[in-house]
DNA sequence: CAGTGGTCTAGACCACCTT
DNA sequence: AGGTGGTCTAGACCACTGG
């Protein structure tokens, strides 16, 4: 069951294997997953055992809706811009395209339980995403991505900084001119690793962290 | 070599396997560990391709100075305090020991390329590691740990928020007072899951940022 | 030293992409 | 339809833990 005292030691890999009619190859799979995941952890000559409760899972790849979702806050939007522009150098070279290049940049403040949370500005290729400007982009973009277009983020490169809210982003955040906020850049890439959006989100010290498990690689 | 063209596929498992007498299940291994690291990438049924290059590797638990290190810069420290107190309530979560427990605290300035990068307050439980405030603390904790008290760090788990720093913090840091900093929590988890160390590091935002790279997990 | 997880082999079938 | 990566089987040996 989920709730197994920590420490507890999990049947062997050939008792499961043979318990449960499956290769012990299948059976490690299974718990190189558990692992990943931080359920249980494994040491070499004495067993795997129940992994005592995390605060942060490993890092995953979210839109902000689920995201919020995970921290029992309720999702919300509002749209503040949409419309094409020139890319422009810095966008250009996150999304590998070229400088005068058409680009989409979709605005919007996104709220958690009715207040702001965080500014979010997306870019993406316009050739990639025709007329999406005329879509309804009050929900999730990356659903609207895979299903309208057929893009699928798979995964995606961060740069998370400390920085000074300036007086617009304060406005809208809802906070005292001068706070902090955490900044995140992200380029998302389909599963070719090609870039397919730059977006700069801007959200709220005082109601955001991120959390993630981190592992020692062994040399 | 390692400058092929992005994009290029590599030969197929089954090749390689061959070529190099080895079983595919190996091979598939060594890749894992590749696209693990963004090296290649990889796409069911049309192949094996070499990943276009990134900015940020898959996040992994370093130390100061190897994260420096990483960054071009050198790593240098200034020792602050060491001593031993109670651990407090906030500690105590952290490490999973008693409130009125016997822990060490370090805390130091630490230089990159000589000037002021982070202001780093380490915990550990006073009985895990007798004397160490007598040792030299100038350089890497997590080596003297592992060779002088066998206590090896495997995993952490982490926490990011931006803060506004305070007057003494800004003056350590040498930074305007009222500018913002990264403050990372950490709790370092032996081979067991168990704490063995709680840090809490305060960077200065105008010369740090954390790179890193997420998938989307496969429901 | 017995038993565990870690690695490897040789072979099979499936899911998916490409032409 | 043919070839790719994804998954699985059944078995072997190695490296390490712990009594």
């Amino acid at each position: 069951m989920a709730g197994s005292a920590p420490h507890t030691p999990l049947p062997t890999e050939r008792e499961i294997s043979a318990r449960h009619g499956v290769s012990r190859n299948t059976v490690r799979q299974a718990l190189n997953a558990l692992e990943a995941a931080g359920t249980v952890y494994r040491v070499q000559g004495a067993g795997t055992f129940v992994a005592p409760p995390v605060v942060s899972k490993s890092l995953a790849l979210t839109s902000f809706s689920e995201d919020m979702r995970e921290r029992d806050l309720e999702p919300a939007s509002r749209l503040l811009a949409a419309r094409t522009v020139r890319a422009g150098r810095r966008i250009a070279e996150r999304l590998g395209v070229e400088p005068d290049a058409d680009v989409v940049r979709v605005s919007r403040l996104r709220l958690a339980d009715g207040s702001p949370m965080c500014l979010e500005n997306v870019h993406l290729p316009a050739e990639l995403v025709p007329r999406l400007t005329e879509e309804d982009l009050s929900g999730s973009l990356y659903e609207l991505l895979g299903e309208r277009y057929g893009v699928r983020i798979r995964s995606a490169e961060q740069i998370v900084r400390a920085v000074d809210l300036d007086e617009t982003e304060s406005a809208l955040l809802g906070v005292p001119v001068g706070s902090s906020g955490l900044r995140v850049e992200r380029v998302g890439l389909d599963r070719r690793d090609t870039p397919v959006e730059a977006t700069t989100t801007l959200y709220r010290a005082d109601r955001y962290d991120i959390r993630f498990t981190v592992r020692r690689t062994r040399s």
